[in-house]
This record gives structure tokens, C-alpha cells and sequence, in this order.
DNA sequence: TCACCCTATTGGTATTACCATTCACGATGC
DNA sequence: GCATCGTGAATGGTAATACCAATAGGGTGA
């Protein structure tokens, strides 16, 4: 396709109103196209030659421009020739999201206590749902990860880590991606600052029996399907956990 | 500075076990110095050339690198010698979780049902908070988009702009950085099938009036420092919104 | 017919050379 | 001495080119 050659790049595009960037006129070029549904999931765009030249611009400038969606889990990359290779459409926020509020947690533009407030909500939406919608398999996920974190030769690690994933599940069992995307992205966000505040401790056992106590009481409420009080306990147990790492607050 | 000339890169790094790719060692190296605090919001980075020759890049891999950064809201680039110009640590996610949010929803990624369940928490969670601690100018900023769209002679989209611009402004008494941000970016991921909805709605006189008394509801509820009742009628306010656009519901 | 290689395609990277913008410093004039 | 203006250096923005690496698919030989 496209028999034109292409006479090459305007380099100084004087008088150019167009006070945009080479790079972000590549941007447009492709959001206009996934905003209008010509591009969807699993499209391939041009390869970065061909889209260079259309869109009028030098490779790099194109380059960069698939840097930034790839950044926010549009676009996907992979070399190669036929139909492997190529910039695909992808739609995978989850990383880019994750990303996105980690840095932003440690650069403090989130507030600790902010970020803990929206994940109370968020919890308690997806508790309440999961509470209504788990399958036997889902439960049974959620069991598994309350019933590992009752290991005492557990580090604080692998802990934390049974900790996050229990509450993963609950976010998926709930069936709504944006708030288990985000539930996830919060909770990896303050994976650090969390982990900090736990081998700060100096009663680590008596919180670790708090901690299990608390789970296993919101498991028995969704395994009870009794959504309000699962909800409620959720709520209070995040509340009460960012309570017992005081040095967090005013983060 | 730079008496050393910089032998050059090397281009090929054989039997490297480092499959990072260039750009992202160099993200990486940014990351890291965020993480751990050496850069804070307000620090500048190494110029381009300088970056490159630290991290054992080119150029255009550190270009790359910024611009996913910068498709983060964590950094951001300007022109010019001094203080002024070069690549500094911004901390400006919202720009950023709005583009996000918008291809995504676009991309179905996140159905909209989806993204209304989650949006009606986050409002709850706002408007309880903003009906706490609205001060006198933020609720006359409240009052004044509600009365502007007391105006019959508005047009769809500036009413929904004004519409808009309450939810905002709700949002941004509530003081909660990463709900109001993620308010706006929600309500903007929403906009143009919110848009393309009220155009086809047959009665948009009747929906126009019915918006017009919820949103007055809340805000006497918000002003008469009802907090609850606020917060219910806002949920109401959006469930009730959304089923009005029956054909967005499959999206 | 099947296995193998070879070539075209595509992203990944480096290098070079400019342009455009901005500030800091020094020269110049008062 | 002080203010003003200009010039140069630093910095991001962009283009052009050349090559590497990986992959698919077709062509070729056994």
C-alpha cells in the first residue's frame, strides 16, 4: 500500500501555529482513532516507518509517542516480522495504574491518609459485592490466603504479601475491574511504606494476631453472605490497621 | 563541566543478561531516586545528554524514558538554560489518571457500569466529606454552577459542563486529593458518551428538569450540613442519571 | 513431503547534527 | 556605580541515518 514516497519532513515548520510537539501529534493520531473506535483492542497500528510518515514526523517522535500510551497500558510493542510482531492495542491498565499512584504515594501528591480513606470505600463496595457474588471457587481462594497468614514461621513479607492477596481476591470475586484495578494499585502502592511501618513495630506478634483475627472475621461474614457486616468489618479493619503505624499519618 | 569527551555507548551488548531495554534502565533509575526520596517534586534531573552518558544510554532512551514519566504526571520537561528550563519531579497525576481513564473506558477496558458503581462511592465519599467541611466560598462555588444551570437557554453541552463543573467542585471541598482527582478523571472519561446519550434522548427537556431538582436537592442537603442525606442523594442523583441512558449500559 | 535456511519486516538503539528557547553573565552606556 | 542590553552557553525538541535483533513466512534443497 501507498505508492507515495513520501519527500521527506518539514524540519522547521515556520510560522507553524501548531505549537504542539512532533511527539504528541503522534499522540493524538492514535487516541483520535481509539476515541472513534477505529482502533480497538488487538489492532495493529503502522509500523513506527510507515506512521512516521504519515502523521508527518521523524521515528523518534513516533517512538516516543508509543512510550507514552504504552505508559498508560494502551499500546504494546514487540519486534519481529507478520502478524506477531508490531504495536498492538492492548487495554491492560492495571500496571500503568499501579505505577501511576505508587509514585505518586511516595512523591506525596496522595496523602497516606487520603489514599486510605478512598481504599475504605472502594473495600467496602467490593466486599459488599463480592459478599454477593463469590463463587464456592472464589471463597475458597479467599480461604486459602486467610489460612496461610495463620503460619507463624511467616515473615513479614510473605505476610503481608498473603495479607494483600486475600484482599486481591475479594476485589476480583467482586466482578468490577476498575475498582480491583484500583484496589490493587492502592494496595501496592503502599506496599513500602506499609512494610516499613510493620518491622517498625515493637508488638509485631500482638498486631499479627489482630491482623488474623480481623481476617478471619471478614471471611466468616462473606462466607455468611451477610454483605453490610462484611462491609463494616472491612471498613474497620483498614481503619484500624493505618492506625497502628502512627509515623504513616503525616505522609 | 565534562572535560572528558565520552568514548561512546556500547551499541551492542552481547551476552548481556540485562533484557531490561535501554529506556527503561533509565526509568528505572529515576523511579528508584523517587522511591527512595533523593528526588523529590521540584528536583531536577541531569540534563538528556548528561542522563544518557550516567545510565550507559542514548539519548533518545532517556527521551523515551521521560516521556513515560511524563505520561505519569512525575516529570515534566521545558526548554532553556538556568534554572528554569531542563527536566524537573512534578507531582501532577490528575492530567494523567484522566487520560488514563478516558482511553480505557473507550477501550472498554472499564465497562461503564463499572466505572458508575465505583463513581458513586467515590461521590458518596466526597460529598460527605465536603458537606463537613465546605467553607462559605466553596459552597457559594457549589451554589453558583447549580443556578447556571437554572438557564434555559443553555446548550446540552454547557449544561453538562456546569454539571460537571459541580460534581468538581464537591469533589474538591471534600479536600481529598486522590478522590477528587479521580472524580474528575472519571467524569471526564465519561463525557462524550454522556454527551452522545443526552442527544438522543427524545425528552431532554423533562431529563433537563429532573437534573435541575436533584442537583438542587443536594446542595441544600450539602448546605444544611446534612451529610448523609447528601451523600444518598447523590448516589440517587447518579444511579438515577446513568438508567436514563439505557443504551450505555452495554458499553 | 519435510526440514532448513534465508530474506524481508519490525521494533530497539546509537550517533550525529541542527533548531529553538531561556537564562546568566558580561559589556556597554548612562 | 548602576541599570540595560546583548550575546553565548546550556537545554530540550527534532530529524536523519545506520545498524542490530528478533520474528515470520516463503523458498530451497534433501
Amino acid at each position: 500500500m501507498c505508492g507515495m514516497k513520501a519527500a521527506g519532513y518539514a524540519q522547521v515548520m515556520s510560522s507553524e501555529v501548531t505549537s504542539k510537539k512532533a511527539w504528541e501529534q503522534v499522540v493524538d493520531w492514535v487516541e483520535q482513532r481509539v476515541l472513534s473506535g477505529e482502533l480497538v483492542v488487538g489492532s495493529t497500528l503502522p509500523a513506527e516507518r510507515d506512521l512516521a510518515l504519515r502523521v508527518g514526523v521523524s521515528r523518534p517522535a513516533v517512538r516516543e509517542a508509543v512510550r507514552t500510551l504504552q505508559a498508560s497500558g494502551v499500546l504494546r510493542s514487540s519486534v519481529g516480522a507478520g502478524g506477531s510482531g508490531g504495536t498492538t492495542v492492548t487495554g491492560v491498565p492495571h500496571q500503568a495504574l499501579t505505577k501511576l499512584l505508587r509514585m505518586h504515594v511516595a512523591l506525596a501528591s496522595f496523602p497516606a491518609t487520603d489514599v486510605t480513606q478512598v481504599r475504605v470505600v472502594l473495600e467496602r463496595l467490593s466486599t459488599s459485592l463480592a459478599t454477593q457474588r463469590a463463587d464456592s471457587e472464589q471463597l475458597a481462594g479467599m480461604r486459602a490466603q486467610v489460612e496461610l497468614m495463620d503460619d507463624d514461621g511467616l515473615s513479614i513479607e510473605e505476610f503481608n504479601g498473603h495479607d494483600t492477596q486475600f484482599h486481591v481476591a475479594i476485589a476480583e470475586a467482586a466482578g468490577n475491574r476498575l475498582a480491583t484495578d484500583l484496589t490493587v494499585a492502592i494496595r501496592e502502592s503502599m506496599r513500602d511504606p506499609i512494610l516499613e511501618g510493620l518491622y517498625a513495630l515493637d508488638d509485631w506478634k500482638r498486631v499479627r494476631g489482630l491482623l488474623r483475627t480481623e481476617h478471619h472475621a471478614v471471611l466468616s461474614a462473606i462466607e455468611g453472605r451477610r454483605a453490610d457486616e462484611a462491609a463494616d468489618l472491612v471498613e474497620e479493619h483498614i481503619r484500624a490497621a493505618f492506625a497502628r503505624m502512627s509515623w504513616l499519618h503525616d505522609r
